[in-house]
DNA sequence: TAAAAAATAAGGGTAAATCCTTGTATGTTT
DNA sequence: AAACATACAAGGATTTACCCTTATTTTTTA
């Protein structure tokens, strides 16, 4: 039989190594290639034949979602498995839409990994454990955020950086007013006070990493 | 010979599993506990037998710097390597002055985390490449930043939450002016005008996580 | 396609934050 | 011990942020 055909983007070597020993002993799958940033793993992914990716999204400096933005135009059918600290809803939610077929938390077992690798590489979507259980707890719950429009993500954006509002205003070309008006509208929206929680809140959704 | 015996204090299972077939391959040394909280890990070490422990620093809503404190004044010659994905002089700084004796960062080899439980379990001391070449250019440059009083860490700290000023004055029992005062102080020893670089700074020095 | 509902833009007023300055206390150097 | 430096506390003045309201445009929905 085949082995499948990995390809393993993660920044951490003592992360990394330690993976491929354990996948390797499982014998079913093969690392074909490794990259530790994003402009080596658009250039991997693109060159060197494969099945699955493994990508991890926290990575040093940059973001594993460059790497699938960059990706995604050039493959068919892309099997990606995300590998991710993160298991907020919406963070989720935004990287399963850009065509993920696997989202594992580092909370999961070797196992678990191994049971991604094999179901996206039939094809299927697999989701940890403990992302099923937030899916089901949410879709009870459905206490879902008011979402931001384009120009309030925009802001929210600037605001992360801890630019003046005035300056922002001068960036956008809009007066300071409007700026004010929209920052508002985004902690009335994210029901919050403080730049503090926009920012965790800008982090767990991707907007800023 | 006899093996070293190692308690392992690690968040996330897939790395914990990873890491554990890598160091029972070199079958130097031996994984004798394994926690995944402060809780556990603290009640392990007290309990369990053992010659290292490998600490990571990024628990799950939690600090490893906990472990620390609640467990050096319990332990004669505390043999602990801390593994952090933190490479910022100032953090490593005031670990290492917890009494830590051996300190990897996530983006070292697996042989590298080896050669330092070898090291700490014989009473020497270890820090990664990174960090090595981290302390050397720091003591070339000398561009220490000046550190902040008691009371501006204080104030440091509640500010990073995002309360208002008139709170953090209340829950210090001062004037509004003078917690003002503290953070204009803040902002000019770490050369900044905006929360966001506060906050980036107490995560990198430790003082919130 | 007309009506309703948001999104965008900005003014006015108030609260909060920032900076500058002064006073007191505590600690350090020579 | 006197001179100096630094930490802490707080007042005054100005800037900035925040909220409420209104007008215009764009998008949804009936």
């Amino acid at each position: 039989m085949e082995k499948i055909r990995i390809i393993l983007v993660e920044d951490h070597q003592l992360v990394r190594e330690a993976w491929k020993s354990s996948l390797s002993n499982d014998n079913k799958c093969t690392i074909v290639a490794e990259a530790e940033n994003v402009k080596d793993a658009v250039h991997l992914i693109k060159m060197i034949k494969h099945d699955v990716i493994i990508l991890d999204i926290n990575l040093k400096n940059e973001s594993g979602l460059d790497v699938l933005h960059q990706i995604m135009p050039f493959l068919a059918k892309p099997k990606i498995i995300v590998v991710s600290m993160m298991s907020e809803y919406s963070f989720v939610k935004n990287v399963m839409n850009l065509g993920v077929k696997g989202y594992v938390t580092k909370n999961s077992s070797i196992s678990e990994l191994i049971k991604a690798i094999e179901s996206v590489n039939n094809g299927e979507t697999y989701l940890c454990q403990e992302i099923n259980e937030l899916l089901i707890a949410k879709s009870l719950m459905q206490t879902t955020v008011q979402s931001l429009t384009t120009k309030e993500i925009a802001v929210l954006k600037e605001v992360c950086t801890g630019r003046l509002t005035k300056d922002i205003a001068a960036e956008l070309g809009v007066s300071v007013k409007t700026i004010e008006g929209h920052k508002t509208k985004i902690y009335r929206k994210l029901n919050t006070t403080n730049i503090i929680s926009l920012v965790n809140y800008a982090k767990q959704n991707g907007i800023i990493n």
